[in-house]
DNA sequence: TTGTAAGCGTTATCAT
DNA sequence: ATGATAACGCTTACAA
């Protein structure tokens, strides 16, 4: 469709070398060739294919980027900066979703990694030894952020276990007795990763267990919501609040006591995780966790660009630090 | 790094043909060699340069998105559509952002191209002569969504200037007599395109003339938040009502309105555009127009592919049908 | 100043 | 059943 190289040459009677040498202005070329070379190739608006460049010298300069289904918010916002950093150095980013299928994932890497991504950013939704070494076989570098799925390959996270318990902590400086872990995604098929829920829960298991005298429960599974009332039947003198695993669940709870005509945090207290962007338009306020979805998008991007260029990068576990937001629901 | 079929070929002793034959199961290979190959292939895990196979046959089925900045959420609920359709017909789709510069975009869309994409769907920041021409300069099938460029290129859309009217028109049918509308994009650079809101713009104004004795006012610009009190002094008898051309804005509104300790729709009117999907977390619920992102995305993408098959395409104006949300801040 | 030739990895055609 | 050869578009030695 476009013009090549090729074509320019013959329709200037030069060869492609001098074709390159005027478009690159490398090399000498005589003035009038080099003029009637550009001419040629502004009117018939050459544009390098990059296809072949990248086959030649064995870089395409791209990053890969696998997303989560983008209507679940987190990370998405994460987005931004994964590409402003990318482009700083000189790298395209291309994203792609996956749309919360596991095989989608998995398909959507080797498809990154077949049009030679020279790197490759995942939250993964997969995990297990045998998504282990289909990451590992592709010999290409990547950077997982938040879940984890191997040693072996870099990982960016916050500590969510101490964040939990920091949660823990805070609600129950608050005053509360009772507390409701709410994390749907413990009923999620158990092929999938949940690495930062499961840290989330266990550090909510060790924090309660320090404080005897303090009941709690766990729901699991996304009928969250029906489980609701059930958890509050017995236990009309303590004072409950919600801790959720995700900020979306959280505002999912707070929408459904205020279908009831109730009220957050006079009714119970409410806490989430991660601090994602829509907060800044609800109210009240949540309390929540900042993850730092944005420091630890950037530092994975670093991260992944450092494994690409030393031939000698070996895998680290990164932690960010997270920052616990004492705002208005508890 | 991976393995190709020539090193395949070397280290079994035999041609690139015999190896491809094997790979690909098709014509025919001796067994016992068809086996050393598929060992081999498996052993070092041969994985196909989809690069040079593009390069070869001249199709890469991959189609390039441009987003704008994703935090805007505007568009972003598009992007896992645009997917699921694009890979129902077996194409791979590479979405990049353009976090907010014009500059930017250009620059972006011509890394799609110069990438081989073949076909671009885009929701364009800029307008104007010179950019149609750079677009149409790139003869690749391209499909814009919402903001229009130029009449070659198929847009799809919904009728924004219809849409707005209907929205003054149901403002007015509860009694509001005063309506401010709130647009910032009108204080953009003028190399922005903003197509959309202006649209948006003339079926206010057209609306608002229509029915004299009523009051209007415009607001255009980011600093919106704070001409609001502004533009209520000396209407204090007249029931005034906000709509803004987009819902974080109006979602900015009412947050303002609470700070102030006062009560939307008890003190004003308000109403949005677009129905994003934040709004489901948002109490009061948000009076709103829907202009069915999903069902332009899906469109898009559809005459996308169209275009991409069909040698004799000829560009179109397509307008999807809006819908006026009647809830709860009117 | 200009050109020739080989190569990146894949595929298709035509031979043997 | 297997191979040789050319081609896709671009780059880079190495000549002339």
């Amino acid at each position: 469709m476009a013009i090549t190289v090729n074509q320019i040459a013959e329709k200037c009677g030069v060869s492609r070398t001098t074709v390159l040498r005027a478009l690159n202005s490398q090399g000498s070329v005589g003035k009038q060739t080099k003029e009637r070379i550009l001419a040629v190739a502004k009117e018939y608006n050459y544009r390098p294919n990059l296809l072949a460049r990248s086959l030649h010298h064995g870089r395409t300069m791209s990053l890969g980027v696998v997303t989560i289904n983008v209507e679940n918010m987190y990370f998405v916002q994460s987005l931004n900066v994964i590409n402003r950093e990318a482009e700083k150095r000189g790298y395209f980013t291309n994203i792609v979703v996956c749309d919360e299928s596991l095989e989608g994932e998995r398909r959507l890497i080797q498809g990154l990694a077949e049009r030679q991504m020279e790197g490759i950013l995942i939250s993964p939704m997969n995990k297990g030894k045998e998504f282990e070494d289909f990451l590992l076989s592709l010999h290409i570098p990547i950077v997982c952020m938040g879940n984890h799925v191997s040693d072996l390959i870099t990982t960016v996270q916050v500590n969510e276990k101490k964040a939990a318990m920091d949660a823990v902590h805070l609600i129950l400086s608050k005053g509360y007795q009772n507390i409701v872990f709410i994390c749907p995604p413990l009923g999620a098929p158990k092929q999938q990763n949940i690495y930062v829920h499961e840290q989330r829960l266990a550090g909510f298991k060790e924090a309660v267990l320090e404080c005897p005298g303090i009941t709690s429960q766990i729901i699991g599974g996304m009928d969250y919501l029906k489980e609701i009332d059930a958890a509050l039947v017995g236990k009309p003198e303590k004072k409950t609040a919600f801790l959720c695993s995700g900020d979306s669940y959280a505002l999912n709870v707070m929408r459904l006591y205020r279908q009831k005509g109730l009220s957050i945090p006079e009714n119970a207290g409410l806490m989430g995780f991660d601090n994602i962007n829509v907060l800044d338009y609800i109210t009240p306020k949540l309390t929540t966790v900042s993850t730092n979805l944005e420091g630890v998008a950037t530092t994975a991007v670093t991260e992944l660009l450092q494994q690409i260029d030393a031939a000698d990068y070996s895998p680290k576990s990164i932690y960010l630090n997270h920052k616990v937001l004492d705002r208005d629901t508890l």
